[in-house]
DNA sequence: CCTCAGGGAGAACGATCGGTCTTTCTGCCG
DNA sequence: CGGCAGAAAGACCGATCGTTCTCCCTGAGG
């Protein structure tokens, strides 16, 4: 594993269950056992890196929902899209978010790392839309963003309330939401 | 004004426009117009001042809760309800909700500052309960749940996404979700 | 009048911040 | 073998972090 490799997978790691801020350069560097210029070499600045690591991010969770939904018929598909949000509230050491918790590290909506985080709303909203469409609901564009809301709030109820009972509440209110 | 009050009042304009970490004490005195002495006399650490921040926002939204629901049948106070959180994500300078934020840059659950958060939001489900009770609706846990979800989404939406929009589908997935 | 708490002003603490630098060594490719 | 890029190691930069300190001044209460 290379130097620049060991760095994304330990900012990952340090960036989601510490926080963007709270992580130091001196932190970063000592724990993926590289030094100060190794960085630097890879990543011209810390956001540089903050912004590699969400895309990295984006990458994994678009490879996820391709997989949940490959081959399944339209309805199941939707459901399963959601379904990986659910499951990753379950999953250990979920903190929530880690578009939103950036975004709440980055008010200013013109920094770089914030386009990383619109580019995958967009996605995911696209996705939904998409798949509503599918569905034949009469209004797609109202059901995908419902839809958005409902994956927003479940990714901090998963941390901040009980993960199982938001997990199973993600999953009614979805189906609750598509035609029967 | 008193310089505990000037305190309390700049933290909560700074923190929550620019993140709680990203705010030094420096910062606060200087715009506060307070000394870093007189600083340390009323709040013993930047934490309890963070803690003092989500403790007033918490009265000021149980106030508005209360207000906008008052003297309401019971469907119309659960609307209004939800549309005070709509309300405030179209709210200029929103930057989503203060609670999550906070949340986003105190990572440890056993942090005092998480036990306001857990409070405010204990409450908060709390009154949706029970106007879901009052409804007359057969499951108001789970009703109160999935409002909590789509709470938790707008907030986030709202600053993200188009605040408009997301007030409005806000009001309609509220609205769909009550028995007509 | 005297006292004394509370606030203003600002120096100073050690630690850490993000970022740059020099020097040395290793390993790959021609 | 020679050359050179990339990495290791770590000193170093000014700035800022949260926190504590001393000193002086003002104003209200007894």
């Amino acid at each position: 594993m290379h130097p620049k490799d060991r760095l994304l997978a330990t900012a990952s790691r340090l960036f989601y269950a510490e926080g963007i801020h709270a992580v130091g350069v001196e932190r970063l560097v000592s724990e993926a056992a590289v030094t100060r210029a190794t960085f630097y070499r890879h990543y011209p600045t810390k956001d540089d890196l903050v912004a590699a690591y969400l895309a990295e991010t984006s990458r994994l969770i678009r490879a996820a929902v391709d997989a949940a939904r490959a081959g399944k018929p339209p309805r199941e598909a939707l459901i399963a899209t959601l379904g990986v949000v659910g499951d990753a509230t379950c999953g250990e050491d979920f903190r929530g978010c880690q578009f939103l918790n950036a975004a709440a590290e980055f008010p200013d909506p013109r920094h770089p790392v914030r386009k990383v985080i619109d580019d995958h709303r967009e996605w995911f909203f696209g996705v939904l839309r998409e798949q509503a469409a599918a569905l034949g609901h009469p209004d797609p564009d109202h059901a995908a963003r419902v839809l958005v809301l409902l994956r927003d709030g479940a990714l901090h109820g998963g941390e901040l309330d009980d993960a199982e009972t938001v997990r199973a509440t993600l999953r009614q209110a979805v189906e609750d939401l598509l035609p029967s």
